[in-house]
DNA sequence: GGAGATAGCGTTAACGTTCACATCTACAGG
DNA sequence: CCTGTAGATGTGAACGTTAACGCTATCTCC
């Protein structure tokens, strides 16, 4: 008897049902309807409430129907309608994203982490990235992510509108926010955003340095205010001069615009920058104008993206574990969904760590 | 009358429904269980048939009756239950992403792409990362994205095992591969690797230089093996030594390890590399070695990464549009969904192009 | 003025699970 | 021998939609 091939389709190998009882036999008459527990329950001699027993690994299922439902299972190539269990339990096992600027290594690395954790907790993971950081936008996507009925959202919300627009999940949904601003409604998760600008800032200054210039990234995002509010304090607990600051957009070319502006002037020796694609235009702006890094002037980055070690020079940055931040993401997430709601613990800060490549020297 | 707010719960602010009937007088008595089509049909004094007629814009309705229902939806904020709707119609409106190597620059824009053409499209997207190319974790994904009921598959196949597992998909449910190896059974879209491959070489040919040489990505990569190609034909039309390789992992680490070897190989004028990550450990390599680019040595790109354009030298590289392809293999999938299945047409080639910056020049 | 259309609804039955029971054995204790 | 208990299984009713009809009016045309 030959081994059922189902709806063998453009040449495509079909799956090779094998069973060690006896049952393949007229199992596979009709693939013209899907098959369901009924047809499951059916081969193997059961009810279908007891094929829904095994699958679900419940007790009080004797071992030789188990095995019984199994082997019908495999024979059949049957999967569990997750739709029609979504419909009974209201449980859809699916976790939301919301991104923003998804190409960035950042968010990229951070989807990666969510992702895998979110698998290993066992949830399918539904991603709605948004276009813009406007508050009609959000709320769309929120709203995507609510008509999939997911479980829980985590947003990589690095602006404010994001966080209160996730005020605006449904009751009974849970929200975790990371990498973004604390609103005091969503749990929210990120990197120390000043601690790690104060230890950009100090080695600076440790260096021999008399003041740090900083190329911080846009104002309205949360990240890089942190940052500046580091730089600032540790300038002036180290009684520096704060030099003013022209935001970028986080891209090389603005890093390379304002490098261009920093580089005329004479006085700067040190520039701290709001992340390493920042870093990477000012290095270019500083060799461009004949100010060698780190001979004349010292730079260094923010993020510790894999390139930066072979950037000319080697930067010298602040490493944040943008992976480490999604897994824990998801897992304050798992926990509100699956014990008691956690009381909102204030903001979870991730240490980031200073990475001393070659970037900076002592002052010239 | 008040606004009526449903469930406020830890301070949100609760959606505020306003209706120009007068209908919102005791419609959120019961915020106890969820609200259904029954619900909104009782508020409207309809039945619940007519309610989906009304949200699935079925023709035969008044407009006065979907006004009345339009506002009773709003009143109830009422949402369809996406896993009812699925039951019914078998249709889960989601498509499934396989994704790898996902925080690479390459196939964050792709992800990027593919999500917001699938949701203008009007699917949702679910993601499935997969951390190894072997089979089984392929495999894995594919089992991961059935059990959703995707109505679609788009696999970010760049290792010929994943076309490969992409055959085992239910019957039924089209995938489309992009960026990979063609395997005959998924239709397959990406970038012209070869072509991009013979632009590159070709540029540095007419520069002058003798020959040029290569670093490639991972061998089991099908655009690495079409970059070689692509370099290896161009050479052979020109009569030119073809030089051995070694093999790069993309990574600017593998760039820099690859490079060092080449700089101190006094005959290397010209360096084609796999991509811009390996352009820029390569080019560290060669600074290091006190051989600068592009004065003695000429080094060119692929991918066009937003950082390339500031590298030391800026990089000239062969540009190809990920988020394009992105769009485009949904559109592909789309058409399979909608349409007929189209006839496998063989792989779609989209045109890379050469930007030409800094890093090559004519031989010395 | 009766025979069709047709627009505008309503009724009933799926869809494939899980949940809350009911049932039926076997076996122990009195 | 009867009762109680627990393990193993089956039964029927949800869950919230859409699909397939069915039923009224109203309108049109000869």
């Amino acid at each position: 008897m030959a081994a059922a091939v189902i709806g063998p389709d453009r040449g495509r190998p079909g799956p090779v049902a094998h069973s060690h009882l006896g049952l393949e036999v007229d199992a596979v008459e009709a693939p013209l309807r899907k098959v369901g527990m009924r047809d499951v329950a059916r081969l193997a001699g059961v009810s279908h409430q007891t094929v829904s027993r095994v699958l679900n690994d419940l007790p009080n299922v004797s071992a030789s129907t188990r095995e019984r439902v199994l082997d019908a299972v495999r024979v059949l190539n049957y999967r569990r309608n997750l739709a029609a269990r979504t419909l009974v339990t209201s449980r859809s096992r699916t976790i939301g994203l919301i991104g923003f600027e998804t190409t960035l290594a950042g968010p990229a690395s951070m989807i990666y982490g969510i992702e895998k954790a979110a698998r290993e907790a066992g949830y399918y993971v539904s991603i709605a990235t948004v276009r813009s950081l406007e508050r009609h936008a959000v709320l769309d996507a929120v709203e995507q992510l609510c008509a999939q009925a997911v479980e829980g959202i985590i947003a990589i919300a690095p602006k404010n509108s994001v966080a209160d627009a996730l005020t605006q999940v449904p009751v009974g949904t849970p929200a975790v926010g990371v990498g973004g601003a604390d609103d005091g409604f969503v749990p929210m998760l990120r990197v120390d955003n000043v601690r790690g600008a104060c230890m950009a800032t100090s080695h600076l200054l440790d260096l021999g340095h008399e003041t740090v210039h900083h190329v911080p990234g846009p104002a309205d995002w949360p990240e890089a205010r942190d940052r500046i509010d580091g730089w600032r304090q540790t300038l002036h607990a180290a009684a520096a001069p704060v030099p003013p600051i022209e935001a970028g957009d986080w891209s090389a070319r603005s890093g390379y615009l304002r490098g261009q502006h920093l580089a005329a002037d004479a006085r700067v020796t040190a520039v701290f920058c709001g992340n390493d694609h920042i870093a990477l235009g000012v290095l270019r702006a500083f060799h461009e104008a004949g100010r060698p890094v780190p001979a004349r002037v010292s730079v260094v980055g923010f993020d510790d993206t894999p390139e930066s070690g072979f950037f000319l020079p080697p930067l010298t940055t602040i490493h944040q574990d943008f992976a480490e931040l999604g897994r824990r993401s998801v897992e304050l997430l798992v926990a509100q969904l699956t014990g008691a709601a956690v009381a909102n613990p204030g903001p979870v800060h991730l240490s980031p760590h200073l990475v001393v490549r070659a970037s900076a020297n002592a002052a010239p």
